[in-house]
DNA sequence: TGAAAGTAGTTGATGCGTCACTCAATCGGG
DNA sequence: CCCGATTGAGTGACGCATCAACTACTTTCA
């Protein structure tokens, strides 16, 4: 891509290019290889994932859909379609919010308990295996740093 | 989340679970805000300009399916899929491969170097604002080298 | 030379995820 | 008390992405 000597904003370097270009291709692979892998032993997906991690780590197994869409940092939308389709495969079940009957709460069944309790082991060993066995605890660390930094970055943009 | 003594692997620390699920954040919201951006100014997808990047970046301005496929990193289902709603929309065209009846080659039309050549300053420019800008050049290289060190470990897994 | 294996690419089904739009309920101010 | 604004959530349309299955063609091997 050639530069453009038209344009205030210069195009990223060759090098800036290739580690764009990997980050994303990471980011990727590792998004579909952690998939497949939840896939091949449960029948959760990513997603599924998510959300059973949310209503499983409160006391109460269930939560207000804009307060999972907050911590998700999932669009409301995206929330509603999810709950359904794992609604609609026993994962969760809703309930009315007696405070406040626009809104309701979503809890997990028992069905959804077991079957995050049956896919957390292999899915944190596939986290270790393809991520945090690669760095040192200082890099992880560093790296932590980085994604604060930018995570700050876009959500003040 | 509990630590289940039953398990060979251990679950994440506090810490790594932090950094992990912020990095899930950082991907999902850069990518949304990404496509958000160049769709504004465009009529372009991500991924309309992924393969637009990888065909005007070949003198001939065209490709063999598979090898975008390779280049980006994409099933060839998915590039199959991309392609047919792209050619829809006359941003590339179909060539039959000569030398091998399997295969074709698909070329960007004017039309898809018109469309990249307007997206392409701002994509860039929205890039530098939410990534680049905010790291230096050294902590750009370390990132790089990390972001080397996992793709060869997912690759190679 | 022909059959088997491999390769290139396509298609349909389906889950995912965003956007625009909608509806119902709540809140706040006049 | 009423009305407009806001909020919580849901729905449909549609593009995206994977998977399984498929077709057509090429290569390999006996």
């Amino acid at each position: 891509m050639a530069y453009d000597v038209f344009m205030t904003t210069p195009w990223l370097t060759d090098e800036q290019q290739r580690i764009w270009r990997n980050w994303l291709r990471l980011n990727r692979e590792l998004q579909a290889t952690l998939a497949r892998e939840i896939a091949a032993t449960s029948d959760l997906s990513m997603a599924d994932f998510g959300v059973l991690v949310q209503l499983t780590d409160v006391p109460e197994g269930r939560a207000r859909i804009s307060e999972l869409a907050d911590n998700l940092g999932w669009e409301r939308s995206r929330v509603s379609h999810q709950l359904k389709r794992m609604q609609s495969r026993g994962l969760v079940e809703r309930f009315e919010c007696a405070e406040d009957g626009r809104g309701s709460f979503v809890g997990v069944t028992e069905a959804g308990r077991h079957a995050i309790a049956d896919a957390a082991p292999g899915h944190v060993a596939s986290v270790r295996r393809l991520v945090v066995d690669h760095l040192t605890a200082d890099e992880f660390t560093d790296f932590g740093r980085l994604v604060d930094r930018l995570l700050e970055a876009i959500d003040a943009d």
